[in-house]
RNA sequence: GGGCGCAUGGCUCAGCUGGUUAGAGCGCCACACUCACAUUGUGGAGAUCGUAGGUCCGAAUCCUACUGCGCCCACCA
């Protein structure tokens, strides 16, 4: 034993441990009717991630669920995989091709993703080794792939289920257009991000009158090479002569109408507006009613095209520069003002998107909506925290339809079959059809377009489970428990999951939605590589081990709260495991195995215990009792910190210290062992390595912590009595060693000290334990007076029913000690007053409940008492 | 424009459904390495709980307004 570090070493024991579970397949979950499932699906991170601390803590977090489950007794099922994620891992590739000189076009389609699985095959397995560095008790062997071959046929079953309810539509209408990576994207993939921009005020000419101009406001005024109108609101009277004219566009010279749309807001800029239809959403709207005509300016890569006159194939803020150059020079550009203003971003390269008019795919999503409205304000779903039910409701209630299709190439294609003899509309079909519905040619070509990424993700929770089949996991492990996630992805995946699993399985997909806080930097901004503020979770388990990881970053955790880190905070984690592997080691050295009946589970009457042992199980159950609440409600940080408080400064520093004289004494071995092998499995969840190491050293049964069962809950061990006796020793102590340094004595020197207990009680319970008292408050002799009487040179202090002198041996200041004792008396003087005042309200008595008004009265007479023999001790000290 | 969150000791935060002598970790001060741990121990200093009102016998805790910070949503050209 005594071949322990005196510190932990997590590098040397983590490693091995997750081998060992791995190994032994202790991770694995199957149907078992005779017991609970509890499962969750893991958010499937991007294969080309990396861990980063928003997954450390996402990942602690379920894997405490887990583990905590697991040792309940359920068969807990923690389902991992992985997510294709077409845009994010295409320009990854790409990226690497660009290296070699390289574009996706040079490949060809197919030899591209070719390249793109070899890419994953290289790199695609980091995150997951990254997650078992973090302990993470993921069921390994059903780790999934969205990209998988079944899986796919699952994203396709349900492409078709949607289109045969009429469900999937075409339509060219505005949506947002990434220039940089040239595809659609959905609303949600496209943020709004605040920009410093100028709102330009532009001269347009009329046509039968060159001199004068109706001047228009734009913060996009490249655009202005796409306008066909110029609207103005009907009861705007400074334009209401104007409406129908004729403007030339400057630089295109093209002929617009001024139209009147009461869309147009009067107030803002001149109240006239350019109309682009092609490249704005409500010029669009505006073009349709008013039939306008759409001219697009742009190439896909956002460039300026042919209609864009001389101006083509320059950049779109190129562009911008040289026309607004132009426009002055012919005195077309009444001035600049500076705006903010909001702009769609790609949530991939931050490309700011354009709105461009395309022809595309979409989910006509009212109709899934309406059931994932309905079972969450029914409650079968419940979020926590509580406050994001009405961010998902806001959304649902407003939401707008999926545009799905994606112009990239590495994900699903979507399952549509063109006939290319007929001509004839596209059909959905899982399998390429043998031949034309219509026209029964076999000339067929598939859509070029792929699928958004999160059209695969939402059916994550079932077609993991081999949806559609309908396969005993599904059965067994569907809805899931939980899932846990950030607030960032409510929209693109939590609310989608819930449509799609009510539409495809009947059934919500998970009954309790975790969502945690955002982990930032300690001046609160996002962690991000630009931001260079990373603090990277490899880094911290090397340094510190995966378990000082976890339990720092939960223990900071407050529900749904975002995290403020900087790298000191690990060290409280790190501390604690060395605390616990010290402990340990301290309790391994003393242990006699002869004593320990492992398999022993009620193991003394409880009446035959001393009052420490008695107090120290009372004490670990209440906190377990504690622990299991906070569990179950999904209060992580309360439950780690509980454990702390108890096992660091209950467990070790009053308990162990306590028995250190008579450690061998049979209780205390029983007692010892028993809480700290019991606090192991407690602390198991959320320090998985290091319970493990010390539990395996321990006398113990069985294979491994992490499959025995959670400690169980003896509440008959629960004892506040004996909890409120401990904690007065615990009082006089501290007092004593309080006063101590009030006179400065060394801590070698000895002490002699005399009490006056108050009550039969407290005298028989200072009695029997006078010798842990002079041993912890480091004592010469402890002598108990049968008066109330200060003994000459003395100082004094009262303690609940203890009237407490310390012989003093020197020159005592007497003043100073005046000044502590009226200090003191000052305290209590304050606080009786409080509650006489309370106690003097007749309000007070009558509606207070009863239990207030006696426990201010209790109050009020035990410190009246105190009071008075403080005062009495005041007095004598000046005579 | 709408919505949400947060303001508690020097720092970072707990404090659940209102009744606590307002807690913790870090930091700070003093003392202590023969005794499992200096990644330690003991003791201590330090907070009228953002501001102003209100409800209530009673508010850090509930309500309103305001101020500051942060976030989300939105078709403000």
């Amino acid at each position: 034993m005594n071949d322990l570090p005196t510190r932990y070493n997590p590098g040397e024991t983590e490693d091995k441990w997750y081998k060992f579970w791995e190994e032994n397949s202790l991770f694995s979950a199957k149907a078992n009717p005779a017991k609970k499932p509890f499962s969750i699906v893991i958010p499937p991170p991007n294969v080309t991630g990396i861990l980063h601390m928003g997954h450390a803590l996402n990942n602690t977090i379920q894997d405490i669920l887990i583990r905590y489950h697991r040792m309940k007794g359920e068969e807990a099922l923690w389902m991992p995989g992985t997510d294709h994620a077409g845009i994010a891992t295409q320009n990854v590739v790409e990226k690497a091709l660009a290296k070699e000189g390289l574009k996706r076009q040079d490949l060809g389609r197919e030899k591209f993703i070719e390249r793109v699985w070899q890419w994953r095959e290289d790199y695609g397995s980091t995150i997951i080794r990254q997650l078992k560095k973090l302990g993470a008790s993921c069921d390994w062997q059903r780790t999934r792939f969205t990209m998988d071959e079944e899986y796919s046929r699952a994203v396709k079953e349900a492409f078709v289920a949607l289109w045969k309810k009429g469900l999937i539509y075409q339509d060219n209408k505005i949506i947002n257009w990434c220039p940089r990576c040239q595809t659609a994207l959905s609303d949600e993939e496209a943020p709004h991000r605040d920009l410093q921009g100028n709102l330009y005020y532009l001269k347009y000419p009329f046509k039968d009158n060159p001199d004068e101009f109706v001047v228009v406001a734009t913060t996009r005024p490249e655009t202005m090479l796409g306008d066909t109108a110029v609207a103005v609101n009907p009861k705007d009277k400074r334009y209401k002569k104007f409406t129908g004219k004729t403007l030339i566009l400057p630089l295109i010279d093209r002929e617009i109408k001024i139209i009147a749309d009461s869309m147009v807001d009067k107030k803002f800029g001149t109240g006239a507006v350019k109309v682009t239809p092609a490249h704005d959403p409500n010029d669009y709207l505006l073009g349709k009613k008013h039939r306008l005509e759409f001219v697009n300016v742009m190439y896909p890569d956002g460039r300026m095209n042919e209609n864009a006159g001389d101006y083509k194939d320059m950049d779109r803020f190129e562009a911008r520069e040289v026309i607004l150059e132009d426009l002055k020079e012919k005195g077309l550009l009444e001035k600049v003002e500076p705006h903010a203003l909001s702009a769609g971003h790609c949530y991939r390269c931050h490309t700011v998107v354009e709105p461009y008019l395309s022809r595309q795919w979409f989910v006509k999503m009212k109709p899934l909506a309406r059931p994932a409205i309905e079972a969450v304000k029914k409650g079968k779903i419940k979020f926590h925290p509580q406050r994001w039910t009405k961010v998902y409701l806001n959304w649902m209630e407003n939401i707008q339809d999926w545009c799905i299709s994606r112009q990239i190439w590495w994900g699903h294609r979507l399952p549509l079959w063109y006939c290319l003899d007929c001509r004839k509309e596209a059909f959905a079909s899982v399998e390429k059809p043998a031949s034309c519905r219509v026209c029964k040619s076999t000339n067929l070509k598939q859509d070029e377009d792929v699928l958004d990424t999160w059209f695969s993700s939402w059916l994550w929770p079932f077609a993991t489970f081999y949806w559609p089949q309908e396969s005993p996991d599904l059965k067994y492990f569907y809805p899931t428990s939980v899932l846990v996630t950030a607030p960032e992805i409510i929209f693109f995946w939590v609310a989608r999951m819930v449509m799609a699993g009510l539409e495809f399985r009947q059934d919500i997909p998970f009954k309790d939605v975790y969502i945690h806080g955002t982990v930032r930097d300690i001046e609160g901004k996002k962690m991000s590589k630009s931001l260079g503020n990373i603090i990277d979770p490899l880094d911290i388990i090397n340094e510190y081990g995966a378990d000082a990881l976890r339990f720092s970053l939960i223990s900071i955790t407050a529900q749904g709260q975002d995290v403020f880190l900087s790298k000191e905070r690990f060290e409280q984690g790190r501390n604690f495991a060395n605390k616990i592997w010290n402990a340990s080691r301290f309790i391994l050295m003393n242990l006699e195995p002869a004593d320990i009946k492992v398999d022993l589970c009620v193991f003394f009457k409880k009446e035959d215990l001393d009052i420490i042992n008695r107090w120290i199980l009372s004490r670990f159950y209440s906190v377990l009792k504690e622990v299991y609440k906070y569990l179950e409600s999904y209060k992580f940080n309360e439950a780690a910190n509980t454990l702390y408080g108890f096992f660091w400064h209950e467990f070790c520093d009053w308990y162990l210290e306590i028995i250190k004289p008579e450690i061998k004494n049979k209780h205390h071995q029983v007692v010892m062992y028993k809480i700290l092998e019991k606090f192991l499995r407690a602390i198991h969840p959320f320090m998985p390595f290091i319970s493990e190491e010390i539990w395996q050293r321990l006398p113990h049964q069985g294979q491994s912590i992490m499959v025995q069962p959670r400690p169980h809950l003896q509440e008959d061990l629960i004892d506040k009595k004996t909890e409120k006796e401990a904690g007065h020793i615990f009082s006089l102590i501290s007092e004593i060693r309080n006063l101590r340094g009030v006179i400065g004595f060394k801590p070698e020197q000895k002490l002699k000290a005399a009490i006056y207990p108050h009550t039969k009680e407290i005298k028989k319970l200072l009695g029997d334990n006078e010798s842990l008292i002079m041993n912890l408050a480091r004592l010469e002799s402890l002598e108990i007076l049968d008066s109330a009487r200060r003994p000459a040179g003395t100082l004094s202090a009262v303690i609940r029913d203890i009237d407490l002198y310390l012989y003093f041996t020197g020159i005592l200041d007497a003043a100073l000690e005046q000044a502590r004792i009226r200090d003191k008396i000052g305290e209590l003087t304050r606080f009786i007053a409080s509650k006489e005042a309370k106690l003097k309200n007749a309000d007070f008595i009558k509606r207070a409940p009863r239990e207030v008004v006696d426990k201010a009265k209790e109050d009020r007479e035990k410190i009246s008492g105190e009071l008075k023999r403080l005062e009495k001790m005041y007095d004598e000290l000046l005579q």
